[in-house]
DNA sequence: CTTAACTTTTGACCTAAATCAAAAAATCAC
DNA sequence: GTGATTTTTTGATTTAGGTCAAAAGTTAAG
């Protein structure tokens, strides 16, 4: 649990008691390449943090699914709004590859932000640097082609896009996989 | 500023004291249409919450002004990682209309995180919604025509979509303002 | 008012990327 | 390992929306 209370450490001084109650209410798992962790048909309830391996935030757009984006080691996943607001939302979560991750329950979060006021800065400052990322993403999604789109998207994921299939790439950026494919042929 | 405090309170309750806090370290200006509050070559260090008026957030491509996003009545305002991180970045903040503005410094907003817990949840809480309109707004602009795009505008802009030029819209979308004004004329 | 300076609209033409289709390559299951 | 399924590549064609250019409308300043 090393890597997971270093998460925090980053943001935050964990305290003994913290550890405490972290270590009592996070559960682990592992799910296979292509298991499913979130289904759209239900409120998400559970956010992981992934110890080892990819998983896949997406949704369904006409029959086809869209990534919205991936998570790898040392990022907290859910179904954002679903988790947050309690309730129903578009977005279904599974594996790309084999991950284990702990699991926290909403309600327990809700103890803990009820109980250590710094997980409350942890929250704040944690969602601060997701902000930017999010902020920045829609800024390279305007004005730019499909290849400066990919070459964005490479820097960002840097160290993982290799990982990441194609056609899960593709509808990520907002392309077609044959475009994409053409662009990774050219160069 | 009761409008102000409302803000707070549609997230926390907002004690005498805190209240007291804040009125000490808000102060109240008012911009004209076209004024500048903010520049990429300074590090934001203000933010503002806007009583009346509207502002647009925007960044230069290729010497083009793109519209990042609008903040109307009771929406906070800065340039998020400029403010956050306390480094430059690349947006300008400018007022569409005559503005009515309270300003919080940051080093003041520090203060209030550090002295009143409960603004630590607030903070939480308000960027969990904004949160879920920039995931919202990343998934409609993939895979979705310039028309969808300009609807999803309406819809999430609705009430003040007709108070910021067409041209502002069209970049904020990623679309050209000669495809926006057909879209317009078609309907 | 009147002129100047933007903003929006309209028209003609062009191009990046979508679509459709099928082959090739990689991965999986037994 | 072998056939089946999935993923990626390649090719031909189409199209939504971009670019360029100019006219029409609107707003602002003196």
């Amino acid at each position: 649990m090393t890597e997971f209370f270093n998460h925090f450490g980053q943001y935050i001084k964990v305290s003994a008691q913290l550890k405490e109650e972290l270590t009592k209410r996070i559960t682990f798992k592992t799910f296979a390449k292509g298991e499913m962790l979130h289904s759209a048909d239900r409120i998400c309830t559970k956010s992981y943090f992934i110890q080892k391996g990819l998983l896949r935030i997406y949704f369904l757009k006409d029959g086809r699914e869209v990534s919205e984006y991936f998570s790898c080691e040392g990022d907290w996943t859910n179904s954002p709004r679903s988790f947050i607001q309690h309730k129903l939302d578009l977005y279904y979560i599974d594996a790309i590859e084999q991950t284990d991750v702990y699991i926290l329950e909403v309600h327990d979060l809700m103890f803990l932000f009820n109980n250590f006021p710094e997980m409350e800065r942890y929250a704040r400052l944690s969602m601060g640097s997701t902000f930017g990322y999010l902020i920045e993403r829609i800024t390279s999604m305007r004005f730019t082609t499909a290849k400066e789109k990919y070459e964005h998207f490479c820097e960002v994921y840097k160290g993982i896009y290799h990982r990441i299939p194609l056609g899960m790439v593709a509808s990520y950026l907002g392309i077609t996989q044959e475009t994409l494919s053409r662009i990774r042929a050219e160069k």
